[in-house]
Parts: structure tokens; C-alpha cells; sequence
RNA sequence: GCCCAAGUAGCUCAGGGGUAGAGCAACUGAUUCGUAAUCAGUAGGUCGUAGGUUCAAAUCCUAUCUUGGGCACCA
């Protein structure tokens, strides 16, 4: 007798061995139609594995988040089927199921053309309507190696040899089609369904690393229904209209081009936005008892080769070969500059925690490939500073600043922040007494400070452990802006110290911190994140005075200046075209306020208030309207 | 840096060996009008850059730059 527990609470009972399949077929067919595996004691099986003592069981959909994740890795073997078939030539991979999809890396010297993608997703359509049973066999794995190498599929054989020899491995068949897998797997190709789209073709290394040969990955995405496929790729529209390129070009926020890669041109309206969010910043810092100072930007490299980002960033630096024959370098960081601030003078331990801030324009060589829009830039602006304390107060410092962090996100409507946590790496400075210190530090700081981390395990800087505070663009894609790193080294490189109470000299240890990261960074996400259409206090044009004829045109001359007076950023449209143009366009340039003005409103000296999004105006008297806007106008710091 | 794709009017895009096209924007004129497009007319381009093939190149070839999507990178 087996005894199987379904979710429900219910059990049943069998004869003898039964398989996942059976049990789905008793409760209902529907249910069996729609099974794509199982879950024993918690744990994911193909839909015929055999049953054959008690277990609680429970039948896993395209409805169940583990379901989904198996349709997708179906899709990837099933694509990769459709290639075998296609180009017999091509070697196959690894092809894992990722967020919303999935992809395969594929081993050929010639790349897929846009016009392969089709055939092969038609082709992949025909193997669904085959219906293949997947089946799971249990090989050795010497034979396998064997096996793989066999039919020149160089690459499985290399990965099924990086498993211990002892290991007995599985294979999955489907059709003409045999693969390695942990598995588990649908039972027949047809559970995959159609909703499945392959969308890009994309170089990528064999396991990750530069120096190996490029593969070619295909890129699709795949769900349980027409309907969430059709919902995803709407959403990805929809992403695409939030992008702050596009944005920024329709707004006329800034540009970059060819003479200047990676440097943002800042027009009026993105500069406006960019001090905005400066002075923004400017005022949180000051409450929060941090000295903004201001370095050079042209550094001998003596200095640079003192702190070690000659050796371990030179890379990543602009030098320059002065006349008089020295080096200089473009900061690509603030802290070395900072640390000679902080050595100018002697300083007690009365001094500290000193928290230094600055503005810094750095930059850096990034490679090519890695610029986006102002979101990855050779040029840019930090809301950087650095924390001199002593080891005691890294906790408190943490503490404070984690606060901070949150309220400054929160200003911004950034509620889900992710943080990860990165420990010791491999290659490090200092002792490891010194490392349990500060990871314990800052861990335990980001408990108090109520964070979430995840664990970034041996990401962290040579010098020490850091949290990297992230936000997630429109499209998913995840940016890193904040960030603490607690660091014992570049003080002892560049020999700070201060005097203790015992009136001996110690060294202090320097937080780098940053919570916007970069303004470009961050304003780009902030574009993304509004869609353009941004709060009234980081608007860059706030409200735009409007008249119906030009008999209002001197009232309206009187409502801008009204606007003026009490620092609004007002823009005047007295051109002679219709309201509904007028409307239309500043609706379109994403105002939050538009102050129509008619002759009416002239005489009874109001103003009809019409905000961005809504239908209804509400007729307000001037100085009432000038009141209410300069309140909302103002920012969160303020 | 690596793989793929794309660069045509201010913007969005069509054209694919035989004199460069549309919509919107711009400009000019008319219209003075109550909340998301008033009408008419005009002008606008070394088809990313440099070579090559050809009687003829935006179109084909080569190189190069930039952008986009990934990969790698991001102290």
C-alpha cells in the first residue's frame, strides 16, 4: 500500500507503485492535461517518477512559480532540439531558464541571422505539435563523456567530465534529441504550449570568462499562457516608452554625442532637474552633519601610485602628459583627494566621526560596450563622502547613514530597495580579526537600520565588506546607486592618523559612501521610474501660464510674474492658437500644472488650474493658486 | 574589449544600382478660438565618415566611428 498526501489534506491510497502521472489522471483530467511535474516531500520530479512508498504530493502547473520556471527550461531544450535539427553542425551548451524566459548557448562559427531566429522558432512550434514523450535515463558518467565526445559535442563532454567521476548523471531524450539535465523535465513536448517567443541573438562567453571563445545565445521568453505572453510584451513596450534616452531626447533634458562618448551634455531642463536634485541633496547632507569640501580634478600620479589606483585602476584612469613632463590623472575617485584633507592639520579624536562630502565630477576609462545612455558614463558626478571614525563608531555611522539612505529614497517614492551584501573576497588586505569586525559591523548595522541584504559572497573590495543599495530601471534591469564600504586600508596607505585620548596616534577608518551613486545614474532612473512625468518639485518646468485669446494676455503677464515672485519655475504661452493645442502640447512636454486664462479669469482675477492627467480644472483666485502651487513646489528637504 | 544589429530632414520612419520620400516639427500668411491636433502655403538632406566597384552608389564591397541589445567589466 502506498499512501500519498495531496495538498488538500486529503490521501490516497494505491495498490502498489503508482507515478505522478496516474495520481494526476485519478483526481481529474483536467488536472492531468494541465500537469507538468511533481512535487515529492517538497521536492521538484518529473511527472512519471514512480511512486512507491508514502509521500505528500502535490501536482505542479504552469500556474505554480516552479511550474513556469520548468516550462522555461523546456523551452530552451526544445530550441535547442530545433537547432540540432536545423544546423546538425551546431554544438550545444547550457540553456537555463531565466527571468521571463530563457536562453541556450549555442557552439558555431557562423551567428544567427534575425531570419534563423524565425525558422527555428517555427521550427520549435512543429516539435511542440510532435508531441515528444522526455524521458529521463540515468547514465555513467564516463560514458556519457564518452558518448558526448562522440558525436562532437566537445563542450557537454567538457562540463559531464567536471563532475565527479563516481556520479551517476542524468540525461533527458526527447525525439532525436539527448541532453544533459539535472532535470526535472515536462513530460512530452506538447506541455510546452505556444507561448513562447525567441527575441535576440547575443554573443556570450563559454562560461562567462573573456578569455574563452564567444557562443552564440539565443534569447526567448516563454510562458503558461498566450495571455501573460501577450501581457509581457506589452510591458516591455510600455518599458520602452519610460526609457530615459527617449525621454530625455523628448523632453530636451540632455544629449551625448560622437565628440564627447560617455559625457552628458545637460540641456537648460536637465540641468534644471540635475540642480534640483543637488541642492536636494545639499540640504539632507548638511542635517545630517556632513563639511562638503572640493578636490582637484588633475592629480599627479605620484598620489594615484600611493593609494594603489595607479596599480589596481589604471586601467580606468585619463592621464595627461603635461609640458613640464609630469602625469597627471582625471580622478576617477574622490577618497585620496579627501584623505589629504583630512591630513592637513592634525586631528583628535574630539574630531571625528568627520564626515566629509563632496560633489566629486570624476571620471573613468569604461569600455565601450558598457556605456548606457547616462546611465553608464565616462563622466559623472558622485554624492560622494567619506566618514573618518574610529572602529567604534562604525555601527552608529552605519546605522545613520542606512537611515538616511531610506529617507532620501523614500523623498523619491523608491519604497523596495534591494541590498546586497558583499563579504570578504579572495585576495584582501588586512587581518581576518579585522574583516569578522567590519562585516559583523556592518551587518549588524544594516539589521538595525531594518535592510534586507542578500549575500554577495567574496564581491567585496579588497579593502573591505560593502552594501550595494539597488534600484530596478523600467525594463528590470537592476542598477547599483548607494553603496557603504568600510575601509582599513587607503588611511594606512595614505598615512592618516589622529591623536586618541592616551594622546598616541591612531588610524582611523574611512566609510565610502554614496546614495544617489552618480546624479547621472540617478536621474536617469528617476526619468525612468516617472516616465518624465515628474513630481512638481523635481519638474524642471513646472507651470506653463496659458491664454485662450490675447485679450488675456496682459492678466497672464501678471499671473507669471505672481509665479516668478514666489519661485516657480513658470513658463508663458501667449502664442495666438487654440486652448486645445496649448493643452495638448504642454499635457505632452509632461507640465504637472498648466494655468489657463481666459478673459474671464482676467476679470474676476483667477486662474483655472488644470493638472497634468486630469480631466476636471478647478478655478482658483491668483494669489490662492500662486500659494498652494509654491507649497506643493517645494522639496521633501525643505 | 567581444558577438549581432542599426545609422536617410530637427523627430519618427519609408526607399535598397538610374535626379532623395512621408507624417510631425520649423517658417510664412489667415484664424482670437474656453481645456489633448484650425486652415493654407513655403523651405528643409554630401543618406554617419573615408576609400573602392560601376557609365551610374543612399543602395554593392572594405575600413572606421557612433548608437542599440547581450557578454565581459563596474575598486
Amino acid at each position: 500500500m502506498v499512501a500519498i498526501s495531496l495538498p488538500d489534506g486529503s490521501v490516497r491510497q494505491y495498490d502498489g507503485a503508482v507515478t505522478g502521472a496516474d495520481v494526476a489522471k485519478d483526481i481529474g483530467p483536467g488536472l492531468f492535461k494541465a500537469a507538468l511535474a511533481i512535487k515529492v516531500d517538497g521536492e521538484m520530479k518529473d511527472l512519471y517518477t514512480v511512486l512507491d512508498r508514502d509521500c505528500t504530493l502535490a501536482i505542479v502547473t504552469g500556474k505554480d512559480p516552479e511550474g513556469l520556471e520548468l516550462l522555461r527550461h523546456d523551452a530552451a531544450h526544445v530550441m535547442a532540439e530545433a537547432v540540432k535539427e536545423l544546423y546538425p553542425e551546431t554544438q550545444v551548451t547550457i540553456g537555463p531558464a531565466i527571468e521571463n524566459g530563457f536562453y541556450y548557448d549555442f557552439a558555431r562559427s557562423t551567428p544567427f541571422t534575425p531570419d534563423d531566429l524565425e525558422k527555428i522558432e517555427a521550427r520549435m512550434r512543429e516539435i511542440v505539435a510532435r508531441d515528444e514523450p522526455i524521458r529521463r535515463e540515468v547514465w555513467n558518467r564516463d560514458e556519457a563523456v564518452k558518448f558526448f565526445d562522440s558525436i562532437g559535442e566537445k563542450y557537454k563532454a567538457e562540463i559531464i567530465a567536471s563532475i565527479p567521476s563516481n556520479e551517476d548523471i542524468s540525461l533527458y531524450r526527447q525525439g532525436e534529441f539527448i541532453d544533459l539535465c539535472r532535470g526535472p523535465h515536462l513530460p512530452s513536448t506538447a506541455r510546452l504550449g505556444n507561448a513562447f517567443k525567441l527575441m535576440k541573438v547575443a554573443g556570450a562567453y563559454w562560461r562567462g570568462d573573456s578569455r574563452n571563445e564567444m557562443l552564440q545565445r539565443v534569447y526567448g521568453t516563454a510562458w503558461a499562457t498566450e495571455k501573460q505572453l501577450k501581457e509581457y510584451l506589452h510591458m516591455l513596450e510600455e518599458a520602452e516608452k519610460r526609457d530615459h534616452r527617449r525621454i530625455g531626447k523628448e523632453m530636451d533634458l540632455f544629449h551625448i554625442q560622437e565628440e564627447a562618448v560617455g559625457s552628458v551634455f545637460w540641456h537648460h531642463k536637465g540641468w534644471t532637474l540635475y540642480r534640483t536634485l543637488e541642492s536636494y541633496i545639499r540640504t539632507r547632507l548638511e542635517k545630517s552633519g556632513y563639511q562638503e569640501v572640493r578636490t582637484p580634478q588633475l592629480v599627479d600620479r605620484s598620489l594615484w601610485e600611493a593609494s594603489g589606483h595607479w596599480e589596481k585602476f589604471g586601467e580606468n584612469m585619463f592621464t595627461i602628459d603635461t609640458p613640464d613632463e609630469r602625469v597627471l590623472a582625471v580622478k576617477p575617485m574622490n577618497c585620496p583627494c579627501h584623505v589629504q584633507i583630512f591630513r592637513h592639520g592634525l586631528k583628535s579624536y574630539r574630531d571625528l566621526p568627520l564626515r566629509m562630502a563632496e560633489f566629486g565630477s570624476c571620471h573613468r576609462y569604461e569600455p565601450s560596450g558598457a556605456l548606457h545612455g547616462i546611465m553608464r558614463v565616462r563622466a559623472f558626478t558622485q554624492d560622494d563622502a567619506h566618514i573618518f571614525c574610529t572602529e567604534d563608531q562604525i555601527t552608529a555611522e552605519t546605522v545613520a547613514f542606512c537611515e538616511l539612505l531610506k529617507s532620501v529614497y523614500k523623498d523619491f517614492g523608491f519604497e523596495d530597495v534591494r541590498v546586497k551584501f558583499s563579504d570578504r573576497p579572495a585576495v584582501r588586505a588586512g587581518s581576518d580579526e579585522v574583516w569578522d569586525q567590519a562585516e559583523g559591523a556592518l551587518l549588524e548595522a544594516a539589521k538595525a537600520a531594518g535592510l534586507e541584504t542578500t549575500l554577495n559572497p567574496g564581491e567585496g573590495a579588497f579593502y573591505g565588506p560593502k552594501l550595494e543599495f539597488t534600484l530596478r530601471d523600467a525594463i528590470g534591469r537592476d542598477w547599483q546607486c548607494g553603496t557603504l564600504q568600510v575601509d582599513f586600508v587607503l588611511p594606512e596607505r595614505l598615512d592618516a592618523s589622529y591623536i586618541a585620548p592616551d594622546s598616541s596616534r591612531k588610524r582611523p577608518v574611512m566609510l565610502h559612501r554614496a546614495i544617489l551613486g552618480s546624479f547621472e545614474r540617478f536621474i536617469g532612473i528617476l526619468i525612468e521610474h516617472f516616465a518624465g512625468r515628474f513630481p512638481m518639485w523635481l519638474a524642471p518646468l513646472q507651470v506653463v501660464v496659458a491664454t485662450i485669446t490675447n485679450d488675456a494676455d496682459d492678466y497672464a503677464r501678471e499671473v507669471k510674474a505672481a509665479l516668478d515672485a514666489a519661485g516657480l519655475r513658470a513658463d508663458l504661452d501667449l502664442r495666438n492658437e487654440k486652448i486645445n493645442l496649448k493643452v495638448r502640447e504642454h499635457s505632452l512636454a509632461k507640465v504637472p500644472v498648466i494655468l489657463v486664462v481666459g478673459k474671464r479669469e482676467g476679470e474676476e482675477r483667477t486662474v483655472a488650474v488644470r493638472r497634468l492627467g486630469g480631466q476636471q480644472q478647478e478655478v482658483l483666485a491668483l494669489e490662492q493658486a500662486v500659494a498652494t502651487l509654491a507649497q506643493e513646489a517645494a522639496p521633501p528637504a525643505a
